[in-house]
DNA sequence: TAGGAATCACACATATGGTA
DNA sequence: TACCATATGTGTGATTCCTA
C-alpha cells in the first residue's frame, strides 16, 4: 500500500548529509519535484519546517508522500542528473529546466568556412553565435561561468578566432597571442583547420597532457611574479580538471543499459538510457529458491528473461558467458554484460554501491 | 554537535523605460 | 513599433549564526 501525503513525517536522520538529487514523490508514486542539494538532509529539512516559507513549498510539503535520494559524488554530476530527472519526469513544481534542451550550456562549433566557438543557450539569444549555423555541440556543462571558462581555455589553447566578421586586419587578441591570425593568413587554412580539430578533440574528451602544459606555464609566471597571468591559468586549469572529473550520469552512448550492483542482501539497479542515468532501484534478492544458480545470477536471468537493455553491467558474476546464452535464449537477441575493470563503468559501479550502502542502511 | 532559522547569492522571468 | 537595457520580483540552494 502506498503511502498518503497526511502520513508522511521527515526524519532527518534517513537522509544523508552528502550531495545529491531528491525526488519528492505523491500518494500515487507521481514525481511532484525533483531538486538537488550540497547536503541532502538540510536541503530537505528546510521543506519540512513547521513555518515553511512560503504557500508553493507549503503546499508541495503537503503533497509528499515519500522523498528517494540518488547519492553522486560531485556538484557537476548532481546538476545533470537533476536536469535529465527533471525533463524524465516532468514534475508539477518544477517550473524551470522542463524545456528538452534548454537549461544547461553548450559549447558549439559553427559550420562557417572558417569555423569557430561560441557559447549556447537554447531558446535564447545567442548574440555570439550570430546567424551562424551550427556543426557540432559540446557539453552540456552545469553553469554559465564554468562553460564560459572552459571555452576561453579552448579558443586560446589552440588559438581560434572569436569575431563574427573577419577583420580586414589582425585584432589585439592576435597581439596578445590569443588568435592565430587567420584574418591576416599568419596561419594557413590547413593549420587552422587542424587547430579547430584538435580543440574539438580537446573538447569532445580533454587530455591530460595539456592540464600539465598550463601547470608548467602557471608555475614559470609565479616564479616570475606574474601573479596576475598565474591566477589565470589557475582559473584554466580549475576548469580543466572539472572536465577531466568523470561524471556519469550522463555519457555519449548510443544504446540502454542497466547496470545491477548486486549486494549480499538485494540488488540495485540503475536504468540507464542512450548513456542518461535515469533512476535506481533496490531489489529484493532471493537466496531460498532456484536450484544451483546463485542469488545475483537467477536475479539476473528472472529479471531479464522476457525483456532486457542492449548491456548489463554487473559488478559480480559467476560465469557472464553462460548467463549471456541463457538471456540469449530467453530473449531471442544478445544481451551483452559487462563486468568492468576500469573506466566509466567501473564509476557506475561505484555510484550504484554508494547509493546500495544507503538505502540498505535504512 | 546537529538542527533550525535567517540571510545571502545567484539565476531567471517579467515589467518598464529609453532609443532608433 | 520593435528592440534593447535595466530594474524588480521570485525561486532555489548555500552559508552563517544561534540554540538546545
Amino acid at each position: 500500500m502506498s503511502p498518503t501525503a497526511a502520513s508522511f513525517v521527515f526524519d532527518p536522520s534517513r537522509y544523508p548529509a552528502d550531495p545529491g538529487c531528491y525526488l519528492m514523490k505523491g500518494a500515487a508514486g507521481q514525481v511532484l519535484y525533483v531538486g538537488k542539494a550540497v547536503n541532502l538532509r538540510k536541503r530537505l529539512s528546510s521543506y519540512f519546517r513547521p513555518r515553511s516559507r512560503d504557500r508553493r513549498t507549503a503546499s508541495l510539503a503537503a503533497r509528499v508522500a515519500e522523498v528517494e535520494v540518488i547519492l553522486v559524488r560531485t556538484e557537476v554530476e548532481s546538476l545533470l542528473l537533476e536536469n535529465n530527472l527533471i525533463k524524465l519526469y516532468q514534475p508539477a513544481y518544477n517550473r524551470l529546466l522542463k524545456g528538452e534542451d534548454t537549461g544547461y550550456f553548450y559549447i558549439v562549433l559553427t559550420a562557417e568556412e572558417l569555423p569557430r566557438l561560441a557559447p549556447y543557450r537554447k531558446g535564447r539569444l545567442n548574440q555570439e553565435l550570430g546567424d551562424a549555423p551550427i556543426a557540432q555541440f559540446f557539453g552540456p556543462y552545469a553553469s554559465g561561468p564554468f562553460r564560459d571558462r572552459l571555452l576561453q581555455l579552448a579558443v586560446e589553447a589552440f588559438q581560434l578566432r572569436t569575431c563574427q566578421v573577419l577583420p580586414a586586419r589582425a585584432c589585439l587578441r592576435y597581439h596578445m597571442h590569443k588568435c592565430g591570425g587567420i584574418c591576416e593568413a599568419r596561419v594557413s587554412a590547413a593549420e587552422y583547420a587542424a587547430a579547430v580539430r584538435r580543440a574539438t578533440a580537446f573538447l569532445s574528451k580533454p587530455q591530460p597532457a595539456l592540464l600539465e602544459q598550463i601547470r608548467r606555464e602557471m608555475m614559470a609566471h609565479a616564479d616570475r611574479l606574474e601573479f596576475e597571468i598565474a591566477q589565470r591559468l589557475k582559473e584554466r586549469i580549475e576548469a580543466l580538471e572539472q572536465t577531466l572529473s568523470l561524471q556519469v550520469v550522463e555519457r555519449q552512448v548510443d544504446h540502454d543499459e542497466d547496470v545491477i550492483y548486486i549486494g549480499s542482501e538485494a540488488v540495485l539497479v540503475a536504468t540507464v538510457r542512450r548513456g542518461v542515468l535515469q533512476g535506481l532501484s533496490l531489489c529484493a534478492l532471493d537466496g531460498a529458491q532456484g536450484g544451483a544458480a546463485l542469488p545475483g545470477e537467477r536475479f539476473v536471468l528472472s529479471r531479464y528473461a522476457r525483456r532486457a537493455p542492449e548491456e548489463l553491467i554487473v559488478n559480480e558474476l559467476p560465469d557472464p558467458a553462460a548467463t549471456e546464452q541463457a538471456l540469449r535464449r530467453a530473449t531471442g537477441r544478445r544481451v551483452r554484460i559487462t563486468i568492468p575493470r576500469r573506466g566509466a563503468k567501473v564509476e557506475l559501479l561505484a555510484l550504484c554501491a554508494q547509493n546500495y550502502a544507503y538505502r540498505t542502511s535504512l
